[in-house]
RNA sequence: GUCCCCGUAGUUCAAUGGAUAGAACACUAGCCUUCUAAGCUGGAUAUCGAGGUCCGAUUCCUCGCGGGGACACCA
């Protein structure tokens, strides 16, 4: 990497254990990198930074950092600009090449055993479009982090031993009384509870007799375990066919309800550490800062998702060895995952393993209301993939004609889905998102059909030439060498994502790489280049396309070789 | 009321404390008998307000305004 490569030189020119930075500028006037660290260093040495930043040039203008160099200047305030030999940068790219869209990820497993908690739907009711940004960003994630050479499990925490089913097993009996049932579907399910819950706000004995039913479930009631498995296999049928449109997949798939022998434990063991007391009735614990305690049984004796939610994390960190856990979930989990890590520590179940919320936004109605499941306004998750994919097949059908019915089926899938995907993980997880049909089926600009088309063309390209050798001498365009550059960011993108946990930053990458591509063969015929520089510019495209795959792929989004 | 997040172009979004704040959509002027026009090349427009720290602030701190969320027995 030739980042790290300038790094390790700064390094040794400056002599100082300041943590060196090294960035691409926005604008090439300022080199191919750039580094402020003689600015940083001023304070320190009470000296002018320019004074410095001549210093470390002077130490640069030798020995084998001469010759990696093209030109090295010194820019007010203190900047140090860099850029690159053609040699290196050719040299660079051969490597690139020669790994073949494997560039970037890390031969070396490493030990660190992170578990990725995403998705969670709840059982008996249909996946809607707010747990959308859960599952994507969260496989986004999981498949970098492996890329990388970490150890990734990907555990969908299922909702599935929530207080809800009191009310989805009353109603479900109740209409099974008036037989109003035949084939049940997630819909009807979700009919019923809307029904229910908007009756028992007038009618307190509905409530009672919900409250009833999810006690005699929760005690191991025969009956309503075995209605309980079957909203479970109703559920699973119709998310089946989500997790395939999506391509997810999950190592465990680990519910509530699989903790539930744990919970009586998880009490009695803050008990006895004397992390958890008794207040107002019920077992809770209170975190220093924090006005509301974290309660983990309620007076009634009942477990709640807290005492769940503590289970899970003794769980992962025994059985899977976690080191690091990520929860993938919804900025308005906020303080209650802030409790559980507190909790979790105060109790001693977690020592120096990093617990990190990936929060993420909302996705708001177009008035920016939260979209809501219960008052049954969701919009099904099904119906959008469903819409994009018709949409995406509508213009296959206007711009390639020709191909045959299955590959045009096959090829709205991925079009359709990786409109979805990309439209979200474009954007900073962190802030809410306007739900909007137009932008997220968005098929031109800054989307994941603008870089399936590049890749889809790079590719048609290459499928007209066979090349076997080629030689990076004729490359000397100097869109060539920003394209060549622009490869080599990729590898630090990863890294950075590792850190921060930003998927945007691949997404924002790979279009900027899509568009310097795109103008570079506009530009620049390929097929129709004199010898040399025709299978040179060939290894480019191929290079690429390659990298274009390879970080969609860790998007979770498909590369069509035609579209 | 307390706490958390957010406020950037007409719209939707970018910007590890860095240099002239980037894109996309929409609008607009061009480019298909050269590799797929889902493309390419141009054009106009923006940091909520007031202070502060810093060589440098969209970013950090304080206050105000506006929006969202969470806040004892729901998940």
């Amino acid at each position: 990497m030739i980042k790290t490569k300038i790094e390790n030189y700064l390094g040794k020119a400056v002599g100082n254990d300041i943590k060196i930075e090294v960035f691409v500028p926005e604008n090439e006037q300022f080199g191919h990198y750039s580094t402020s660290v003689a600015l940083k260093l001023a304070k320190e040495l009470k000296k002018p930074s320019m004074e410095i930043a001549e210093e470390i040039k002077t130490a640069l203008s030798y020995g084998i950092a001469k010759k990696y160099f093209k030109k090295i200047e010194v820019a007010a305030p203190g900047f140090i600009n860099f850029w690159i030999s053609e040699k290196v940068l050719k040299n660079e790219f051969e490597n690139i090449y020669k790994l073949n869209g494997k560039w970037g990820k890390n031969k070396n497993k490493i030990k660190k055993n992170v578990v990725i908690d995403y998705c969670g739907v709840n059982i008996a009711k249909p996946m809607s479009v707010g747990h959308l940004r859960s599952t994507i960003i969260g496989q986004a994630l999981y498949n970098i982090f492996k890329f990388k050479g970490y150890k990734v499990i990907g555990d969908n925490h299922l909702g599935d031993w929530g207080k809800q089913f009191g009310v989805l097993i009353a109603a479900y009996k109740e209409a099974r009384k008036n037989k109003k049932l035949k084939d049940i579907s997630l819909d009807n399910l979700m009919e019923l509870y809307v029904n229910y819950t908007a009756r028992m706000k007038n009618n307190l004995e509905l409530g009672d007799i919900a409250k009833e039913e999810i006690k005699k479930l929760q005690s191991g009631d025969g009956e309503n375990l075995r209605i309980w498995k079957k909203f479970h296999n109703i559920t699973f049928k119709e998310l089946k066919n989500i997790f395939n449109l999506l391509d997810v997949e999950f190592d465990y798939q680990l519910g509530e309800s699989f903790y539930n022998q744990m919970l009586k434990d998880v009490v009695s063991e803050a008990l006895r550490k004397k992390i958890a007391v008794k207040s107002e009735g019920a077992m809770v614990i209170f975190i220093e800062g924090d006005e509301i305690p974290f309660i983990i049984q309620k007076s009634d004796g009942a477990y709640l998702y807290a005492t769940t939610d503590i289970a899970t994390v003794k769980y992962r960190v025994k059985k899977f060895r976690a080191d690091s856990i990520l929860y993938v979930v919804g900025n308005e989990q906020t303080f209650h995952l802030s409790q559980l890590f507190n909790a979790v520590r105060k109790m001693g179940i977690v020592k120096n393993q990093e617990l990190a919320h990936i929060k993420f936004g909302l996705i708001l109605n177009e008035d920016m209301k939260k979209l809501s499941t219960r008052a049954g306004k969701h919009i099904s998750l099904e119906s959008l993939l469903k819409e994009a994919i018709i949409r995406a097949k509508k213009i296959i059908e206007e711009k390639n004609p020709n191909l045959n019915l299955k590959e045009k089926e096959k090829i709205a899938k991925i079009v359709g889905i990786g409109a979805v995907k990309y439209n979200d993980l474009s954007q900073n997880r962190q802030s809410d998102i306007a739900f909007n049909w137009d932008k997220m089926l968005n098929f031109e600009g800054n989307s994941g059909p603008y870089l399936q088309y590049t890749y889809a063309r790079l590719k048609s390209i290459l499928r007209k030439s066979d090349f076997k050798k080629f030689d990076s001498k004729y490359l000397n365009k100097k869109i060539e060498m920003d394209l060549i550059l622009k490869l080599e960011e990729f590898s630090s993108v990863i890294e950075k994502i590792t850190i921060n946990y930003f998927p945007h930053y691949l997404a924002d990458y790979l279009f900027g790489l899509a568009k310097l591509t795109n103008s570079f063969y506009q530009s620049s015929p390929v097929l129709k280049a004199e010898k040399g520089i025709k299978e040179a510019r060939l290894a480019l495209i191929k290079a690429v396309a390659e990298t274009l795959k390879t970080g969609l792929n860790l998007l979770g989004i498909k590369a069509p070789e035609k579209m």
